[in-house]
DNA sequence: AATGAATGAGTCTTCATTCAT
DNA sequence: GATGAATGAAGACTCATTCAT
């Protein structure tokens, strides 16, 4: 072995420096994280301790150095993966194009984000859909979604004042274009190979923006059952 | 003195005719099943008996006087939902009209019934999600689930043939609407109120299915981030 | 149908008489008794009064009716096996004989009785081996049991004078009798056909009340490891 | 201020080392069998698992951390009780002295252990006496008794060949003497003080071997009756 | 900083017993 | 006299959390 080269933050009987044990905490902590995010996407608030423990090769007791509870971890995965998405969102109504250009692109970015990540929308939706949620991630959550309705919704109102953007009232709009992605995200937990292969666009959602002369010309076919 | 020895009392009415029994055991499992189904769509397998029998205002232990364990009332559930799925979907088909109006009754009737009945979905996607699911349930949605992308995908075909239904891969379509619909139905789970207001009609989904010549008439827009 | 003859107490349409209630009461708590019996000795205590009734073939609420508790009919069939088993013994001391022969045939009896019937025996070692039996049914055994003990040793002590039985403390022979007969019947529960075709007779066991010349005559063998 | 972030704090101790933990472990092991060896003797399958957690002095769920289930406890306290039975009976065959010599010697050292250990040989009975023992533990036993049974066999024909055993079906001769030891071993369970005190040898149980010239020299007595 | 042994409250399930007819 | 639906109190087992080292 090489001697020249010494490591000097290895030398194995010297006590750690504060440093050292600040990124041997820093890193633990997202190691507990990323197991934890891992099984609770699967299994939702139904994994153990034991399940988030072992995914992050930790011991049981060493999560609960770091966090005060199985609760507590959800908190801080909701909230990353909250604040990994607004950080995106809020930069596209100040971004240049037209705002069908804009809405295009959050879509995008938005569909993106849940394609690539999908264990952390599950996460998102694990906790909306289980009535036991405590009322702060929920809220937590709701801020989030907000921001995204509201981002959506201006777009959606300037994009009908330019045209680009069929008419209609805007809130549905919003609804159905996050439903949609909800449901699409889903399905990529359920079969991620092959959302992965077919769905690398989003021209197929974005079709309930657009502006369709037929559906003015066609006045005559039955009500609502018809296209 | 001791009272372990009784003497067989006198008097008294006579026992139950079979028929109240038989229909007293329709109407508690009936209740029970109503009961489950209300507490399984908001709390997945998660809820527990006890929330069971108190939804259903009978005791735990005679929920297991009709059913064998916490999961067979699951199965149940999930065979109920299924079955009453298939049923109006096979009919479809057969019925008369254009593909196009064929596909709007389809997709109006499954948004109805995700609308009116809510928890039955809510019921089916917690089983998907919840990796525990036992294979059997699995299958019997996925059953369901076949032949509804089924019937689905050959309308889209018979109505691109006929121009009625936008071009474009039928099999990514009938994930976009099927997923569209989940999403959906999940926010009529949160938002009862709201989705039972705003969306007595499913003309914005079926957007996806619509021809656009504007789509074809823009091609200068820089590609997948325009409408 | 010839109608010379009239049954009256089949006149269906009128009051049962006393008498007949009376026979009925006993039937079905014979019935009851009958079926308790039989899976009481199979499953002891863990029996279930479901698995009483359904043995009984009547249904469990009649079994209340005629008895307080599951313990009640316990009490009830230990009763009857110990009275059944008293009976018997009490006439042997009385009857003609040498003290070995009456001894013989005690002994003879008694095998007899567990051969026959060893679902009743079982019953009572179930009973004195489950720590939780009530004191009253612990004490009703063991009345039994003191009869048959001093009845014995009486017999034992006057064969002992007649040399017809060997020597040795009295009280030891009685146990050892006693423990092997409660040994043989168990195997007569655990191989019915076996002890009912190879155990006829008893004069195995009755060896060890016999005197042996052998015995006394090589005193020079190692102990009591030693025939 | 909600309390759901922690630091990790900082200082403490060590963990355990490998060694402890393994000590540990295995004490905590021996004392759950301990316990649960008296409770299960006493109360057979009946016995709570918080019975046998109290008798082991640890909790409930500290039980279920070292075994797997209720009966999973069983099976390694009937499989302890199994070996040691026949490590020592196996070795008896080989050994010198005369074969009636060697049966007393098995005798000897089987009645020993029944005396010393009843709760040992109670566990035996309960679990074959209980018809809803399962089949592997069954024939764990079942095993042990053949074991026993051909040693016991063996030595009995060689015994009789030599004379030293008197004449008769050696099969019976088996069962009786194993019927006997089960028996006293079960009033060993009801009345140790005084079986430890009035039993210390077999010399009584070893008399249905003995030769016994007085019995073909009196054939005038009444059959089977007699002694 | 880390481990893993230990606890106890909570959940599913069974079953003796009661009640309405 | 008889039935069977209904109840509630245990009991086996799990798991979030704490404790000792």
């Amino acid at each position: 072995m090489n001697e020249l080269f010494i490591h000097p933050k290895e030398g194995g009987e010297l006590p750690r420096t504060e440093e050292a044990n600040q990124r041997i905490r820093e890193e633990q902590r997202a190691k507990i994280l990323d197991g934890a995010r891992k099984v609770f996407a699967r299994k939702g608030m139904a994994a153990t301790m034991a399940d988030v423990a072992a995914a992050a090769e930790v011991s049981q007791g060493l999560a609960y150095r770091y966090f005060a509870s199985k609760e507590a971890i959800f908190h801080v995965l909701v909230e990353q993966a909250v604040q990994s998405g607004i950080a995106g969102i809020q930069r596209v109504p100040k971004m240049q194009g037209t705002p069908g250009e804009r809405l295009g692109f959050l879509v995008s970015m938005a569909w993106e984000g849940r394609r690539e990540y999908p264990e952390i929308y599950q996460l998102l939706y694990q906790v909306l859909d289980d009535e036991t949620t405590s009322d702060d991630i929920r809220e937590l959550i709701g801020r989030q979604g907000q921001t995204y309705q509201d981002v959506l919704r201006q777009l959606i109102v300037e994009g009908q004042a330019t045209g680009e953007v069929a008419e209609g009232d805007p809130d549905k709009l919003v609804i159905v274009l996050l439903s949609c992605l909800d449901g699409l995200s889903r399905q990529a937990l359920r079969e991620p190979e092959w959302v992965k292969k077919h769905f690398p666009e989003t021209e197929i959602i974005l079709r309930i923006f657009k502006p369709s002369s037929e559906y003015r010309e066609r006045p005559d076919l039955p009500g609502r059952f018809s296209l």
